[in-house]
RNA sequence: GCGUCCAUAGCUUAGUGGUAAAGCACUGCUCUGUGGAGGCAGCUAUGAGGGUUCGAUCCCCUCUGGACGCCCCA
């Protein structure tokens, strides 16, 4: 045999992704299954869009976004066409709600995704190139009620996830009418102190000045403190909205936290924004002071929306050590975008959502240690020998599989020892032993592998047997 | 895009300027039809490419990949 010349570095996922094996696998159906549930239940109902979108539909997300300018994987096809693997899930279910004029059917249209979506960044905790997001949208309706009902649902699932801790930050960025007053006012204040500014801050002055409220410079934080807040100039319906979706998650206490500086990576957000951050019972590592960013925010929103009071159970107090950095990150986020479909269409379609990150979420599950799935054992295994052995065992696993009844089997294994072996490391109740012999008997030999008894019966009686057991609780 | 650290078998780790050791796992045997143990055997690695050197897995550079942070985001 000539050696052949292996390429090693074709056994690796490419960068920023990687493969699920099945004991994570487990985790992401779980979740997925869960969050169906629960979105089925408020009346959700699910849509599958390509993961490949016409480039241009993108655009929408913002000229200036990241996600935008660089992490979007284009690429043109051999006719010629602009495609995009979807970074994100909302435009392309706004297109197909578009597309297939689903104004005509009750509004509001609800809507649940599950699937991956693609950035190219560079890769780190809890961000991937290829990841999975659960998402809910809520289509042609302006109430704020939607508001409350996607971070209702999404909250719902964490909790029955095990994942209670959480808090939704939620802020308001205003709407057409609103927002560019206040746009006007913050370049205003920010234009006098562009001196102080950091060299990306002086970017964002021109391209997205609402994106100056989060930056992490030390000089920025200190000029974020007396720069105008969005609530102080949103209008009358903006105001009003924005009261409403927190009256209901306080009737629904959910714990939230109004984060006047919470602005959002894509543009076609307006009105409402939320970020839902997990917070671990036990933080990984002490806090060694408090953080300036997050004591700052707190006082200010407390003195700025006194009409409301904050929920009586007050949001754990955002505890962020410096260095633990699974407490940073967003587990899911979303907003309304009521002229998103503007951009896309005459029409004027209001609309609200919001997704889960699915691969975060298992990383704390898994991580928490949380317990989500039980372990199942098979409870019977099948053994055979010798080759009419294994010719009657496809039968009667066929006789099992139409009886409801799980048995597993290693068809591919010949010796007996080698068989228990694998019967016993998957610690299965009953062993079937079928042999030469038994093969042409018509019985089969069932081993209760915990006390070694053994009997032998007929194979026709088989199921009988074992629903017999099952009804007996003995298995 | 930037920064810090990292790279030895499937996994977890040793070790040395003279081509590598162990545990776990896996496969088989011991034992043509009765498991968990033991014994024996087998398998598999210095991420890629350059440089320094008589000689590099070890020192240097580049690349690739990873972890973490920044940016941004789920």
């Amino acid at each position: 045999m000539p050696k052949i010349k292996i390429k090693k570095e074709l056994l690796h996922t490419p960068k920023g992704t990687r493969d699920i094996l099945s004991d994570e696998a487990k985790n992401w159906e779980f979740i997925e299954t869960k969050a169906k549930e629960i979105a089925s239940y408020y009346g959700f109902r699910q849509i599958r869009t390509p993961h490949l979108e016409k480039t241009e539909l993108f655009t929408p997300v913002g000229e200036f976004t990241d996600i935008v300018e660089k992490q979007m994987y284009s690429f043109r096809t051999r006719g010629g066409d602009h495609l995009s693997l979807r970074p994100e899930g909302t435009i392309p279910i706004m297109r197909s709600y578009l597309q297939h004029g689903m104004n005509a059917l009750p509004q509001p249209v609800m809507l649940y995704y599950s699937g991956s979506f693609f950035r190219h960044e560079s890769p780190q905790r809890g961000r991937f190139r290829e990841f999975g997001q659960f998402g809910l949208e809520m289509i042609g309706e302006e109430d704020a009620i939607a508001d409350a009902i996607v971070i209702r649902v999404m909250t719902l699932i964490l909790e029955e996830l095990g994942l209670g801790q959480f808090t939704v930050h939620i802020n308001t960025l205003g709407d057409q009418e609103c927002r560019p007053i206040y746009r006007k006012e913050l370049l205003n204040y920010y234009r006098r102190k562009v001196n102080y500014l950091c060299k990306d801050c002086k970017k964002r002055l021109k391209t997205n000045p609402l994106r100056l409220l989060d930056c992490v410079e030390e000089k920025c934080i200190e000029l974020k403190k007396d720069a105008p807040q969005m609530i102080e100039y949103a209008c009358d319906a903006c105001r009003k909205h924005f009261r409403e979706v927190f009256e209901f998650l306080d009737k629904l206490q959910i714990p939230y936290f109004l984060d006047h500086h919470l602005v959002r990576g894509l543009d076609y957000y307006t009105r409402t924004v939320f970020e839902i951050f997990y917070n671990p019972p036990v933080p990984l590592e002490e806090p060694k002071k408090a953080p300036i960013i997050n004591t700052d925010l707190e006082e200010e929103s407390v003195k700025t929306f006194p009409p409301q009071e904050v929920p009586t159970e007050e949001p754990p107090p955002m505890i962020v050590p410096e260095r633990a950095a699974p407490l940073k990150l967003a587990i899911g986020s979303g907003g309304r975008y009521d002229q998103l479909s503007g951009t896309l269409s005459p029409k004027k379609i209001a609309g609200v959502g919001g997704a889960l990150g699915i691969d975060r979420l298992v990383e704390i599950i898994i991580k928490s240690k949380i317990q989500i799935i039980k372990e199942t054992h098979p409870k019977i295994f099948l053994i055979q020998l010798g080759p009419q052995g294994k010719q009657q065992s496809l039968v009667l696993l066929e006789e099992f599989r139409k009886a409801k009844m799980s048995v597993a089997s290693a068809l591919a294994k010949d010796s007996l020892k080698n068989q228990l072996r694998i019967t016993n490391n998957l610690k299965v109740q009953y062993a079937l032993i079928l042999g030469q012999k038994e093969a042409i008997d018509g019985t089969i030999i069932v081993r209760d592998m915990a006390s070694g008894a053994q009997e032998t019966i007929d194979q026709s009686k088989l199921i009988d047997y074992f629903k017999k057991l099952k009804k007996n609780k003995k298995y």
